[in-house]
DNA sequence: CGGGTTCTTGACTAGTTTCAAGCAAAGTGG
DNA sequence: CCACTTTGCTTGAAACTAGTCAAGAACCCG
């Protein structure tokens, strides 16, 4: 179910054959930080589709960078009810807020198969001492991902269902397309409509309901784990705003 | 409305004695971080209530720590719609976001007179380098920062307007205890309706609404901009869920 | 080829917004 | 100091949105 590879065995990959390394949308590192990183780097991770590798309620001793394949954040209520609240796509960090926190207040599940890179906790400060810029980047991907949360939170609170669905999709679009997984328009796409709903805080029937009106606008297309954006200008039409333009990152 | 004191004139805080410090909620500074810190800020700044000091949109040159006062992000889409993100209280940081990336994607206004202490993004890097375990704090501020809005995105997507109006009032209770503003279990409360319903995603009206029913069940009193906590376990049991416990935190 | 999960649909119900109007308190200017 | 305006609060009714229930269809996996 969840898998580590030791360090010497399985398939590990070392920092400097890293395959995010080549992506443009990433910044690239310095032959320093590079080093300091592959140091950071205690061990690789490979964690099946549907398990949580992070629950809320416990501490983590690791932070983990994605290096392939989706996941989730999520919260449970006692009930039983659900809130995703953020996607994990390659180059992407999670555990952050356990590792600096006594405990998670979160979940994360992997949605495909993941393969993460693990970096121990005690090793953090080590890094913010040595290697500042790569401090200052952490600090960029905490900030970063407050933003992303901070637009999913004006969807839930003032987007109307399907307005918020559209913006979803264009911001999951936009995400993996910075993430190079787009071809031809078209990306594998690993949600059940169980997880829009639990992202969009709707009810299963009605995201069930609302995707169809999409799907009738003939906006996108979704089919057999498939997605394809059809017609970008007007999918944006129907969210009533456009998700922030992607920049140049770090990751780590 | 927005007045800089300049560094000799006004009313300015030194740091060694910022008020803030005595607070038992908020970690000492070492000698040293003391005197970064004390070399960090640039100067003081008050705003009075209303005004919006960072405007989405906008590349921001300053990062802030509120001194004294409340203020709130919020998000506006371009019909009006206005969804408030989260409060800033003294010791709380704003403006990180807009320091890091090329430009703010929220604003921030204060909602009472607002006294900040300004720190030059400029010199953002340079305390990275030189005080790493500033840097560490940082950090930390933008990880709980996110933590607050996970909590705020599960209220909006998966608790019913009742619960997600007694969670909010917990949660500001909590902040404004832990900020040291609660006297006899009461609060000057700087909000309107309005204000509330922008931040649990609702209507004015339905805000409203709730707002009786909570107020006819005895768990709290609020009249003439005071806020009392009558009962809290009896808000709590409405709100389904308590909000997490604080723990010792740094600020800057 | 079952058996479970996921998707789809319609009917009904509950929750929420919108509209409209009135009131109260606070602030403004003659 | 008192009309006048503005802002915030309150309430009821009507319209709409979204959730729940229920059942069947489609799909996927072993």
């Amino acid at each position: 179910m969840i898998v580590g590879n030791g360090r010497p065995n399985g398939q590990y990959t070392p920092c400097e054959m890293c395959p995010l390394r080549k992506r443009p949308s990433l910044r690239e590192f310095t032959p320093d930080e590079l080093g300091f990183v592959k140091e950071f780097k205690a061990d690789e991770l490979h964690v099946e589709a549907g398990a949580s590798f992070l629950q809320q309620g416990t501490a983590n001793q690791h932070l983990y960078t994605v290096l392939s394949g989706w996941a989730f954040r999520y919260k449970m209520l006692d009930d039983g009810r659900r809130q995703i609240l953020n996607y994990a796509l390659p180059a992407d960090m999670v555990g952050l807020q356990g590792t600096l926190m006594h405990e998670m207040e979160h979940s994360v599940e992997a949605l495909t198969p993941l393969t993460l890179c693990v970096f121990p906790r005690n090793k953090l400060y080590d890094l913010y001492s040595r290697c500042p810029s790569l401090a200052f980047d952490i600090t960029w991907l905490a900030a970063r991902e407050e933003q992303l949360i901070d637009e999913q939170l004006v969807s839930l609170g003032r987007r109307s269902a399907l307005e918020r669905t559209a913006f979803l999709l264009l911001h999951l679009f936009a995400r993996a397309e910075e993430a190079g997984m787009v071809k031809n328009g078209t990306i594998a796409f690993p949600f059940t409509q169980q997880h829009l709903a639990d992202t969009l805080g709707m009810s299963l029937v009605h995201t069930n309901k609302t995707l169809k009106r999409l799907l009738q606008s003939k906006a996108i297309r979704w089919k057999d784990r498939l997605f394809e954006m059809v017609n970008r200008p007007a999918l944006v039409a129907i969210a009533g705003d456009d998700v922030s333009p992607r920049t140049p990152r770090p990751f780590i």
